[in-house]
DNA sequence: CATACTGTAATAATTTTAATTACAGTACAA
DNA sequence: TTGTACTGTAATTAAAATTATTACAGTATG
């Protein structure tokens, strides 16, 4: 799990609705996360791949939305960062130990199914829904 | 957020659940779950504190149950090792902009409700229920 | 009183995450 | 056609979080 990416991410998206119709550069947008901007130009790389975000490059570049906010849910920016919300890091146990061998494949199931769930209520939100609460 | 720390504790539990009825050492858990002793006899010490588990100090001491695994619920599990379990780490954005000075909040808002549901699920499932699978 | 445990803290090592640096590639504009 | 201001990407460093290790005092048992 990795929210810092997803936060990152959200607010990406969030700055270039806002300021729609404008190109934003990396190193605005960085300014308003307070990372670095070859982090957010790395981010957005990954999000332009799902045609989230469109870039333009040379002088006067930068990026804008790639698909209306409203057609972009936070489940599908939440599998853009990540693949599995809930299960993170396991331990990596005895498998000469009947718990052991068994415990993270009942793990997985557990948190699979909590991950469903999560990302479908995470469905229902769209980043015009998200960008609302800042009116 | 922290699943090593859960897996770590309901492993934990799960041991102690099969092995009702003796006395199991740290370095017997340590053991099946592959990390260090320390390591278990500090999770266990908070998990003590919360009635979850007892212990016996000296020679042939040792822990066990502290409670019925069917009155332990993974919910009071997970809220044992992490407040939040979905917030996790969060950016430190720009207050001087609009987007920046409130976006955490609104994220707070969005994981905080994700949790409730995550946490109202796993309110459903007791220690017992979990074992079960191991059969 | 020797032994085998727990309890707890301090420190070190590891892993993960983010920051920084660097630079090639591209578009604009004088 | 050249300087400038961007993106794209990778390599390296730094910082943060997590886990491991070590150490040892305290306690019960035989």
């Amino acid at each position: 799990m990795n929210n810092g990416r997803f936060a990152t991410a959200l607010h990406i998206l969030t700055l270039l609705d806002i300021k729609k119709g404008e190109l934003l550069s990396s190193e605005f947008i960085a300014g308003s996360i307070n990372v670095n901007p070859a982090i957010v130009r790395k981010e957005i790389g990954n999000l332009r791949a799902l045609g989230f975000i469109e870039s333009k490059e040379g002088k006067g570049g930068g990026y804008t939305l790639g698909k209306s906010s409203s057609k972009i849910t936070l489940s599908e920016v939440y599998r853009a960062v990540n693949d599995s919300p809930l299960l993170g890091r396991a331990n990596d146990p005895n498998p000469d130990c009947p718990v052991g061998r068994q415990i993270n494949d009942h793990l997985k199931d557990l948190f699979s199914t909590a991950d469903e769930l999560f990302l479908k209520q995470l469905d229902k939100i769209t980043v015009k829904d998200f960008v609302k609460r800042f009116e």
